[in-house]
DNA sequence: AGCACGCCGACT
DNA sequence: GTCGGCGTGCTC
């Protein structure tokens, strides 16, 4: 008889003792269904104990423990535990998180192997050099010997891949094993010197970990960088984690990696893949079968027993940052299981983010810098349109719409950048003053014409435009402001002859949607695109060559210090989007404040100044990277109630910290109300991590102890993004 | 988080 | 007299 410590998913930062006939040491890591309360959970077994806190008599029996795959490694309790530990969540919701949840529940994995490789058998060769006759399964003999050893589902995917279930029967194809992971596909590039050098410094870099940040421009071919590290990394028989923002985005990227690698097992991770796809790719990682990791922030949980190398690509995007429940940064993660690993982790990005670059600096993360674009010889030229003593056209400089027109005359593609979807931000009325405001937040109601709809873009309320003013009447209320709906009518009356196409959030709402239009825009079939940020993430349109940037003023005098960086990001890399292949590309941006260092340094793609006089900024102000904060956040149906537990929490803290952790005063949050619920936070800040972190253990224990209103949540985010 | 237990208002 | 409100407390 043996005490297991089993970690559940429950929202208090205790462990729970069972009582088990045969666990062992063995069992660590294991699932467990385990009896809880009236019912039954799913955890993981973190320790086999000999004695428990608990009354033995007490103890429940394990109900079951799932044996049928291999336990979590030591290494991965120890970073859940980190995680848990850093950003005081209890551990068994941080294993909740990281675990598929059908893996947790213990169910059965099914299809262990579920992609094997596949080759010609002697049957296969010869049934097809006696060939007389076509057939479907002997033109698909004849794609696979052309393709050599190949995964099924790469061979589902050949012309003649229908027929594949055909030739296995006739046992043409068998299975295979034992071909080299490493062995790139054949047609890969030439390195550029910059590339080959990158390359070169990470694999001659320390044994053991290494941090790096891969600092390259839009088009200096990071992502070749990252392949040839891979390749290295599989050659020595490790495995390669690989983190991007967002992986519908990337569907390219994904491809272009299983391309490379055709006999390695590629597995992609991101919170959208079915149940069982998730849970086979996790066990896949976790028994060694997978060869590279390729997923979202959640992917860097995966467990690797031959993690060999970590890619963070465009490292300083938000999307690493989670947003609720446990608010973990998985690059931040990826750094810190890099170095529990010790293994190298490169942070790639033309835009890093202001902390990874200071650590670059300070050279605790050493330097690689791709400066040259690998296709283009030249950066795009970017100009400013200074809009201030200028009549503009539905917000439309008369430089942007010439310029427009030449591409046009040119064949070439146009992107009109604007950070703002639906019609016009609010609709109004000029007799009374009514606004358009959301029942449910402290936000406007955005009109969305295209289907006459009122729109929040925070709660998602959905009403019907009005004909007339709700108060007064008038017939006569008017949308004011420009979003991208807008700017495309008005571009469609500008240039009649012209194929405007809209891309943001509404009309790439699926994935499905999101594609077609990108094959749309590769095809040709645009010729002016009016795009949001979704337009700015990685994609290659080898037409574009313009892109006018408006709008952008609004985030510079943002209250958030990180929203100059976020805008300067957004830009080049929205600016990136101009001219690739052989066509010089040129960028306009409409300001008020030409003069304004942001854009000074952007017109010199001069990421390096702005970084620097960021960082200045930072320092003279005392934030990050120069001190450490946290977040407390409340909110509640009354903003009192929120306020009066930020209020007592602050009392709380200053009672507590330590010297050298500032507690600052509570105040509603810039979008106070957001879906019926007002909120508000509370900052904690400290110049060293050490002293900030025990109180925060400290604090948070007092404050879970307290009890509060019903209505009332609260959460802590450590290393918050937004303040 | 669930889900019990446990004391105060409007209903068959 | 009960059904049900949600405050409080526990879950190995």
């Amino acid at each position: 008889m043996s005490i297991v410590r089993v970690a559940l998913p429950v929202p208090i930062p205790q462990l729970f003792d069972y009582s088990s006939q045969d666990a062992c040491e063995e069992d660590v890591g294991r699932c467990v269904r385990v009896p809880f309360g009236r019912g039954e959970k799913s955890g993981v077994i973190v320790a086999l104990v000999t004695a428990s806190d608990v009354d033995p008599a007490r103890l429940k029996a394990v109900r079951h423990i799932q044996r049928e795959v291999a336990p979590l490694p030591r290494d991965w309790l120890e970073l859940v535990a980190f995680v848990a530990r850093y950003y005081h969540a209890p551990l068994g919701e941080v294993i909740a998180l990281a675990l598929p949840p059908g893996l947790r529940r213990a169910d059965a994995v099914s299809d262990r192997e579920s992609d094997p490789l596949l080759d010609l058998s002697a049957d296969g060769h010869a049934a097809l050099a006696e060939a007389r006759r076509a057939s479907r399964a002997l033109a698909l003999l004849g794609e696979l010997r052309a393709a050599g050893v190949i995964r099924r589902s790469a061979a589902r995917e050949l012309p003649a891949g229908a027929a594949l279930g055909d030739a296995m029967k006739r046992g043409w194809v068998v299975a295979v094993r034992g071909a080299d992971p490493s062995q790139p596909a054949a047609n890969r590039p030439e390195l550029t010197d910059e590339q080959r050098a990158a390359v070169e410094a990470v694999s001659a870099g320390p044994e053991g970990f290494a941090p790096w940040l891969l600092q390259g421009v839009t088009g200096s071919g990071k992502t070749e960088v990252y392949l040839r590290l891979a390749e290295r990394a599989l050659a020595a028989g490790r495995q390669v984690l690989m983190l991007v923002p967002e992986i519908a985005l990337t569907p390219q990227l994904e491809s272009r990696v299983a391309n490379r690698f055709p006999a390695a097992c590629v597995v992609s991770l991101h919170s959208a893949l079915a149940e069982g796809a998730r849970s086979r790719g996790f066990v896949q990682a976790l028994e060694g079968r997978a060869d590279i990791v390729l997923g979202t922030r959640l992917s860097v949980f995966a467990p690797l027993p031959r993690l060999g190398l970590i890619l963070v690509d465009e490292e300083h995007d938000a999307s690493y940052k989670q947003q609720e429940g446990v608010r973990y940064s998985a690059r931040d993660v990826a750094v810190w299981r890099a170095h529990q690993r010790k293994v190298p982790v490169v942070l790639g990005s033309a835009t890093p983010s202001l902390e990874s670059w200071q650590h670059a600096r300070l050279a605790r993360y050493r330097s690689l810098r791709l400066d040259a674009r690998a296709l283009a010889s030249t950066l795009p030229t970017v100009r400013r349109i200074d809009t201030r003593r200028m009549k503009l056209d539905e917000g439309l400089s008369p430089q942007l719409k010439t310029a427009i027109g030449e591409r046009l005359a040119r064949g070439e593609q146009s992107l009109v950048f604007l950070n703002r979807r639906g019609y016009a931000p609010v609709l109004s009325c000029p007799a009374c003053g009514w606004v358009s405001q959301c029942p449910h937040c402290s936000a406007n109601l955005v009109v969305h014409l295209a289907d006459r709809r009122l729109r929040c873009h925070h709660c998602g309320c959905d009403t019907e435009v009005p004909h007339h003013c709700p108060v007064c009447s008038n017939q006569d209320i008017q949308p004011f402001g420009r979003g991208t709906q807008r700017i495309e009518a008005r571009l469609v009356e500008l240039f009649p002859e012209a194929r405007v196409l809209r891309v943001d959030r509404d009309s790439a709402r699926t994935r499905n949607q999101w594609e077609s239009l990108l094959a749309q825009i590769a095809s040709g079939e645009a010729d002016i695109l009016v795009g949001t940020q979704m337009m700015a993430k990685g994609h290659d349109f080898p037409q574009l060559t313009l892109v006018g940037v408006i709008g952008a003023d609004a985030s510079l005098h943002a209250a958030d210090f990180r929203a100059p960086e976020r805008l300067f990001q957004q830009l080049m890399q929205v600016g990136g989007r101009a001219g690739r292949a052989h066509l010089p590309g040129e960028v306009l941006v409409q300001t008020e404040y030409p003069d304004h260092p942001l854009y000074r340094c952007l017109v010199k793609h001069d990421f390096d100044a702005f970084a620097a006089s960021g960082l200045d900024e930072r320092r003279a102000a005392g934030f990050p990277p120069f001190s450490f904060q946290a977040m407390l956040r409340a909110d509640a149906p009354l903003l009192d109630d929120a306020m009066q537990f930020l209020a007592h929490a602050r009392r709380l803290a200053q009672e507590m910290a330590p010297a050298g952790v500032r507690v600052f005063d509570a105040v509603p949050m810039r979008l106070t109300r957001l879906a019926r619920r007002e909120r508000a936070q509370l900052l904690v800040e400290a110049d060293e991590r050490a002293p900030l972190q025990g109180f925060l253990g400290a604090w948070i224990e007092v404050l879970r102890a307290q009890r509060t209103p019903r209505e009332l949540r609260w959460q802590l985010d450590v290393d918050p993004l937004e303040v």
